[in-house]
DNA sequence: AATTTACTTAAAATAAGTTGAAATTGTTGT
DNA sequence: ACAACAATTTCAACTTATTTTAAGTAAATT
């Protein structure tokens, strides 16, 4: 369905574009240098320039989204529905919430209020993870 | 009051500081190189490295705030009470919105479908503002 | 199979951010 | 007000991140 996507999108369908969305997929929330190393191993020739230049394609195209938070660097996950990010702050990991009803809920009243049309939310919370809670990891 | 609260943080009055939160305060969300720009006027010799790592204490300090934006470079604001940023993909304007009901609303709601401990919300809703709907700027 | 066009690569260029050491300034106690 | 100390600023070198270029390569179209 990746090929579809691109195909869609009138782009190429290449290996490297297709690694680029199977690491993304497989780690949820990846960092450019995470997806850098990661293929290194499979595929040695790709460059840096190449990863750069298909996330910025890919997310023209609506397949792939940045994610940005606070004090981390930016990530990219593949296009879903909206959601919220649950951030760790001890551990660093990333989870996805879905709560559709209060989410939408919320950029109604956001919208009704201020008269934007509203087109994408990015709505992340920032503390510690029921684990890191527990243990003194 | 800026020196009251770098007093409070054990960080030094320096011209540099309140420079830098003076031009944070007037703009509300500013880029690093919109600071350096701008106090570059007033204070020829201050280097970009006063700048970040000013920014970077006063981020611990919890006098100012990273403002991370999809598409966009990083920005600065100061401390405020939770709330919503109002992007606009048209003209490049970011307000302010404070919902606090449905901000804490949701909040809770994470929290206790999560059982994260959140300590701090980022939220902003991209879209096109009322003034560019009509115009076409 | 040939042609066209899009894509990838490596290297160079530019931008963004960090660090360390010397010089300077703010603060504290007298 | 002044000395002494510690924190801060500065400059320059440096690392890391991102973009651009031009040449070569691969995918799609005919």
């Amino acid at each position: 369905m990746f090929e579809q996507m691109l195909r869609d999108n009138h782009l190429k369908i290449t290996p490297q574009r297709l690694a680029i969305l199977k690491e993304i997929q497989k780690f949820g929330h990846i960092s450019i240098d995470e997806i850098y190393e990661n293929i290194k191993e499979s595929n040695p020739s790709m460059s840096l320039a190449t990863i750069y230049k298909n996330l910025t394609f890919m997310q023209e195209a609506h397949i792939v989204d940045e994610v940005k938070l606070p004090n981390q660097k930016q990530r990219y996950e593949l296009v879903k529905k909206p959601h919220i990010h649950l951030v760790c702050e001890k551990c660093g990991s990333i989870v996805d919430m879905e709560l559709d009803d209060s989410v939408s809920a919320l950029r109604t009243t956001c919208a009704d209020l201020s008269h934007y049309k509203i087109r994408e939310t990015s709505i992340a919370m920032i503390g510690i993870c029921p684990n890191c809670q527990d243990t003194d990891c």
